[in-house]
DNA sequence: TTGACATTGTTGGCATTACCAACCAAAGTG
DNA sequence: CACTTTGGTTGGTAATGCCAACAATGTCAA
């Protein structure tokens, strides 16, 4: 059997399993995987509402409504950009970063158990090849703070 | 800094790159994440509505509708069990598993050039943690053939 | 055997996600 | 100043997913 299929079914498994993780703290605390997607990449920028899509790949009215119902909650602010009059900043609020930081905090711990199951040396290596699969490309993947 | 929150995030960030791969691959067939994830599932096994609902971490009536609308499409069966009345189970058509092949070889070419950035040693470790991480668990996770 | 209870799946109602097409407003271009 | 492009919103539709309520079976105790 060919080395590179293994591996990939090993990738499709784990995005299943971490996205269940994902779903389901996000889902804790009323929020979709989009959600708190969108939260990740507010945590170090502040973007306009046409790079937050294509950031996601998702459809430019998608995100009015997403960002129109995380608003509503108080989780995140539109402005209108002082450059371009026509631009919408979008920026976390301070309970949207909170918020954010709790689900991130239940994510750790559920993916604890998974992680514990590799020693540190382990962990370093899985790490620095995931690295390398996921390098060059990174942009609006970003969930944590920084590498 | 600590190397498992380092490979969380790492984790994460592959995630949903996977998952942007086999979003846009189920898309272009008309397949959403779910679906394509009940197909895979189907692939090599004949659950009820009830064990595919739990493998799915879904609700039973979400999963009437999924696979209400995937049998109109033609790609699965119901049928009421022989044993149980109450019970119905489920299974792929001929053309519910050529779509899924066609998908997943998509996938496998989407997938290749991040693969591609491993060489053959380093694939293999990689596919083995993968398989540490998500061992003895792997249920429901299944998206190809087998182990 | 019958009556209480549990299980299996469907239905209806709702909010969210996501797309597309159509649109307004602001910016850039000739 | 027209003309086009760009940035976002709105309205319409389909799919996803939850919950509560329900019908039909199955199970088990009295």
């Amino acid at each position: 059997m060919a080395a590179d299929e293994d591996l990939m079914d090993a990738l499709v498994r784990t995005t299943f399993r971490v996205m269940a993780v994902l779903t389901r703290a996000g889902a804790a605390h009323d929020l979709s995987l989009t959600q708190l997607r969108v939260l990740g990449i507010l945590r170090d920028r502040r973007p306009r509402m046409t790079e937050l899509a294509a950031f996601l790949g998702l459809d430019k009215s998608t995100m009015s409504g997403l960002v129109e119902r995380a608003e509503r909650r108080g989780l995140m602010v539109r402005g209108r950009s002082p450059e371009d009059r026509r631009a919408v900043d979008v920026a976390l609020t301070e309970q949207g970063r909170e918020l954010f930081d709790k689900v991130r905090r239940d994510v750790v711990a559920e993916l604890a158990p998974f992680v514990g199951r590799l020693d540190e040396a382990q962990q370093c290596d899985l790490t620095r090849l995931l690295d390398v699969l996921t390098a060059a490309d990174r942009a609006g993947v970003e969930f944590a703070s920084e590498p």
